[in-house]
DNA sequence: ATGAAAGCGCTAACAA
DNA sequence: TTGTTAGCGCTTTCAT
């Protein structure tokens, strides 16, 4: 059995209090005996129990992260960016994959919630009205990530997808071209995808083009290859905006199998700004989210909820960019 | 603030002990009482706290997952296999990134004890003798995985990596290649790496072939891309084995850099079948390693660990698979 | 089958 | 500056 706070006090002579002051720089402490305190510490290598803490003082210096499914796509650096302004916080956390389930996510809510973490960082394909309702029963702090939250109910940290997409439109027509198609897979509102698709779509109205999209059942590369190489082939698209890099390296690897150049014949721009796009010949442009960033300042903007701190505003709207690269242009720099 | 197992045993007309045996199954209660508890439950939504119920029980329900970097590579697959399996046996995970620092890698597993974790699971690019030491201390079930423990003190998790670099090798060979290089950055022992390179040089000297060793001073696609392609520039190999397939899809294109046909001129096998070895042209071939089943099977052991189940071994060895692909035949199935 | 009561190891008033 | 004393919300003997 390994040492309690108790038995410190008694080897320094002093009372818990004064130990538990010491350990939490609590309340001020003479030198002395505060150095009385640390030896007995050291001496009986005490370790304070995080979860008896937790329980006499409601705080667990733990927090929650549900994410759709860590191994997909970049949602790792993202975790990462959470988890490294956690621990300047001094905060862990919990992670949990939902699968994008609305039920597991609601479940899940309420396990953290048994678990008495301090907040919840939340990210989700969809928000629905019950995922709303179990935040408020939650009683939580928590930020949405990465997740459209329409009525701006719940604090978020989010780039502006719909302007993304338009400016990647933009940007190919500004490179003359004319006939270009969007690869995305969610057909359903409220999605990542579908926010993406929008914007593509209102650029494309915008300049009298029609839109075009080239659906993928599954937003994987496989998928998306054959469907982009089948509609490829009988349909000669100038341009693919891809909703993601994946999709893109997918639309890539199509117009290589149809003896199309990228950028000649076809141009191609991703989302995301994946490793993936920097590994791929020619490189992918892409609009730029930084990935880490985004958890990073989700989590930054949770530990000023749970510190009271002031904000400006309840959405962060993170800046995107386009990086250009060879899928666009034959001399990129 | 919410109802205490107090509430629900004063709501329901019986005392907390009961409530908590109907929570946990932990003793026969009869039918009808049982009946009165849930309602009193559902009633007052009431929901155990884990952190008292921790502090009670001595048992958490959680466990520390110690990792060099979620975000590198494929180490997300591995923690959702670990996490998936963990749900299954009614587990959180806190997740750590150590970035493969031994100091702080010591000082998770404290704070893991700290947070009274049931277990842990612990990745590490290489381990000392202060590893061993802390393990021994924390009194904590441990499993290691992709994590090579030369003396097999610890439980642990990991396949054959010197096997299967020969196993590569032995193909390349069984192709005709023999000029063949190994692209890896650690000159350190006790790394994958080095095991890879160790295996690779091993299945050389059995040919009687020299080894040949591009050395890249950091294990990330662009510094691997520039050390093979300067070396390759001088010297003609006829085949690489990588040591992971980030470093393999950059001596590809390396390759196509400097106008060379793979695999016709060369050929180009990596390590551990990420999803980029299907998103190349041509595809890579490579030495499989199931990750999410790594995880999966570490977050297994743990458990029969816990639960003081039998098991056969403390070294677990997965299988490894070659899995080939157009970087090493023209004409692949 | 159920209840009473003693902790688990710590924090946080409140006193002194 | 330090000590005393209640809890925090649950599990777990030990009775009954």
């Amino acid at each position: 059995m390994s040492a309690t706070i108790y038995d410190v006090a008694r080897e320094a002579g002093v009372s818990m209090a004064t130990v538990s002051r010491v350990l939490n720089d609590t309340a001020v402490v003479k030198e002395e005996t505060k150095k009385r305190v640390l030896d007995a510490i050291a001496k009986l290598s005490y370790r304070p129990n995080a979860v008896a803490r937790g329980l006499a003082s409601k705080r667990t210096k733990t927090i929650g992260v549900i994410v759709p499914d860590v191994s997909a796509g970049f949602m790792a650096e993202l975790v990462r960016g959470i988890e490294d302004v956690a621990r300047m916080y001094s905060y862990h956390i919990i992670l949990c994959n939902s699968d994008g389930s609305t039920q597991r996510e609601i479940d899940l809510v309420g396990t953290m919630w048994e678990k008495q973490v301090d907040g919840l960082i939340f990210m989700s394909p969809r928000l629905t009205a019950d995922h709303i309702q179990t935040f408020e029963d939650a009683q939580l702090p928590i930020v949405l990530c990465r997740t459209d939250d329409k009525e701006k109910r719940i604090p978020s940290v989010n780039i502006n997808n719909r302007q993304a997409s338009q400016d990647a439109v933009e940007f190919l027509i500004a490179k003359g071209k004319k006939h270009i198609a969007f690869v995305g897979g969610s057909l359903q509102e409220g999605t990542l995808t579908a926010e993406r698709r929008q914007g593509y779509a209102e650029a494309m109205r915008k300049h009298g083009l029609d839109p075009a999209f080239v659906f993928t059942s599954k937003e994987d590369y496989e998928t998306s290859l054959i469907s982009v190489r089948s509609q490829l082939s009988i349909d000669r698209f100038e341009a693919f905006l891809a909703a993601n890099d994946e999709m893109a390296l997918a639309a890539l690897h199509a117009c290589y199998d149809l003896q199309l150049r990228v950028p000649e014949d076809v141009m191609i721009i991703g989302f995301d700004n994946t490793k993936l796009t920097e590994m791929s010949r020619p490189q992918l442009t892409t609009v730029a989210q930084p990935m880490y960033d985004y958890g990073a300042v989700a989590m930054r903007f949770l530990t000023k909820l749970l510190n009271d701190e002031p904000f400006n505003t309840y959405t962060v709207i993170l800046p995107h960019q386009i990086m250009e690269r060879g899928s666009t242009n034959s001399f990129p720099v």
